[in-house]
DNA sequence: TCCCGAAGTTCGATTTAAATG
DNA sequence: GCATTTAAATCGAACTTCGGG
């Protein structure tokens, strides 16, 4: 067809911009102008306005995201990109990251690479592909920095310009020792991260720091570690292990601190075992706080990390990052440092 | 500029199909015919389709997603609405959806609505705007049919067009009756779920059935009501409260059948602070197999829904609805029943 | 008529320069 | 020249129509 009558509306009967101009009898370009409040809407009279603005309520007119992307070049939209999720950490994790773009009209696109890190590097390709303007990341390490905004929660390592979300862990850590000192312990277990996990170092840095700070004897033979591996279940296992040879070994112990909640889980399972009860015969600590921590029995007193606000912290991070870029403003790689905290609950017990 | 000499890459630096082309020396409508394999490109020699294949892959061309999208209209995106995320039923459901739409090449955009009603239907269309495909729901009960393909998970209504995974509760529910009695136990106490709760009737009617058939008496002094609630932690709470009337009222019981982990939770540790041992005083089982039950101590035996699976099936039937629709087939909304299995733990003994 | 490919239109919105009274 | 509005170019790819040898 030459020029005959077009239909305004497209053939997916969506309403479109044009539908709303032909309405009222304008422009496209005008009625885009107002309902933008673009800067060359200025001189057009609020009469005008008005009119657009009730075309496009009674149309029930809605911008096409697609089309408005593409010209602006902009998609409002970052990749979350997981290693795992059915543990409770990433989900509490894409719940702070949804809560803070859902209030900043954002979206996510999401990916979990499950441990494999060849798809880690297509998954990103495939997100940078669909247009997402930075990344979050949650337990997921790049081999090399991203060409987009980049704020990374756990599992981070140094690479010049991204930007990690970091736990507190050498003050954070040293609230457990001092709850269990201040409870009467001082014949307490530790078992620490795996060597290689980064996270491991400076926990045990803050744990002995504090052993100084009050005289608290740090007997090695009480101290074990967890062995490396990627799966976070296996620190369940591991701490099952450690624990039942800890008890073999029939040395006197009134606390045990363990690395995580998981490993704390099968520690107190190893416990059980044994015929030993929490906090009764000893007291158990943890860390992370999971959701299964409270529903525990007893309740798993533990290290929270504020796992939400990391999430949101994050994707706070992240605009901030894109909306530099977009501005060529320079904005260093500033790391946001987050203060876990206490959750006592009945794991632990006083001997005094 | 009027006319002068255009630079084929745009403003970004990205490599446009108009870059290959120039680069090939030819037009970009022959290139897009090439590389996405055009019927109209049948004609085209094969030499000059290397050329252009060698130089996409050269220059490292990634066609422009929205600008495809736009003209395709397609997104290949699915919208994913759930009400929570904390708990671990929705993440698991989440990497079941992940797993199946990463490998088929579609990808999600996720909304939390967080119990609330009136955000639901802001989401709904904000992710409509998006562009999405289709929608897969948990634990989200739609006012009315959406306008595009729906597949919900859990919590699901009877809502003409929208297909339902279904957990086959029923035949489901039985198992857990079953393996009590064939561990020798008959005085078994029931918490049903809440009355308004879709799952409660069917449930129970499949613990009725089982019971005549194995002439297993139902005493109702033993059976009690989960109360109404939005939040999920609160059938922890109630778990616990009503086992301890249970408790207080001195009958006698071998053990205890929960709707749900989190009230069996809830129930071992009011066993646990009546000094009541599980399962040497009384056996424990529970319904869906969250991430805490393998950690617990005891682990609790329970009765699995197959969450990843569920969310494959459900990301599954999303791909095969958009499909039908594009093609304009009719579909049945057909509703998929999926069959939970007994997890065997430690939380459960046997009296014989 | 076949072979090969170019040119132009479309998707829907934004934005510039230009035109009308 | 001023106030209003519009036509046309653009974003990047895909599809349809045409045309030269």
């Amino acid at each position: 067809m030459s020029k005959g009558k077009i239909s305004p509306l497209n053939s997916h009967g969506t309403i479109t911009l044009r539908a709303v101009a032909e309405h009222v009898g304008l422009a496209p370009g005008t009625v885009s102008a107002v309902l933008n409040n673009a800067p060359s809407a200025r001189s057009i009279p609020e009469h005008t306005r008005q009119r657009i603005h009730a075309a496009a309520k009674e149309l029930k007119y809605r911008p096409n995201f697609l089309a408005r992307s593409l010209r602006k070049q902009r998609t409002y939209t970052v990749g979350l990109i997981l290693e795992e999720i059915g543990d409770s950490y990433g989900s509490m994790i894409i719940s702070g990251v949804e809560a803070y773009l859902r209030e900043k009209n954002y979206f996510f696109l999401t990916v979990i690479h499950r441990h494999d890190a060849t798809m880690l590097r297509d998954y990103s390709q495939l997100l940078l592909e669909r247009g997402v303007e930075g990344f979050v990341t949650v337990d997921t390490s790049f081999q090399e920095a991203p060409p987009l905004p980049t704020v990374c929660v756990a599992g981070h390592r140094a690479l010049k310009g991204v930007t990690n979300i970091i736990l507190d862990q050498e003050q954070g850590i040293r609230m457990g020792p001092e709850h269990l000192v201040r409870l009467g312990h001082r014949k307490i277990a530790f078992i620490r991260g795996p060597k290689t996990l980064g996270d491991s170092a400076p926990r045990w840095q803050g744990v002995r720091s504090f052993a100084k700070s009050v005289a608290l004897e740090l007997d090695p033979r009480l101290i074990v570690d967890l062995p490396e591996s990627g799966d976070p279940i296996s620190s369940f296992e591991a701490g099952y292990k450690l624990t039942e040879e800890l008890i073999k070994s029939k040395r006197s112990v009134t606390a045990l601190m363990a690395f995580d909640d998981m490993t704390a889980f099968g520690a107190i399972r190893a416990l059980a075992k044994a015929g030993l009860r929490v906090p009764e015969h000893c007291s158990v600590i943890g860390f992370d706080d999971v959701a299964a921590c409270s529903l525990y029995t007893p309740p798993l007193t533990t290290i929270r990390q504020p796992m939400e606000a990391m999430g949101a912290m994050a994707a706070n991070l992240a605009i901030e990052r894109i909306n530099a870029v977009l501005e060529k403003r320079e904005i260093a790689a500033v790391h946001r440092k987050m203060a876990p905290e206490l959750a006592v609950r009945e794991s632990t017990r006083s001997l005094l």
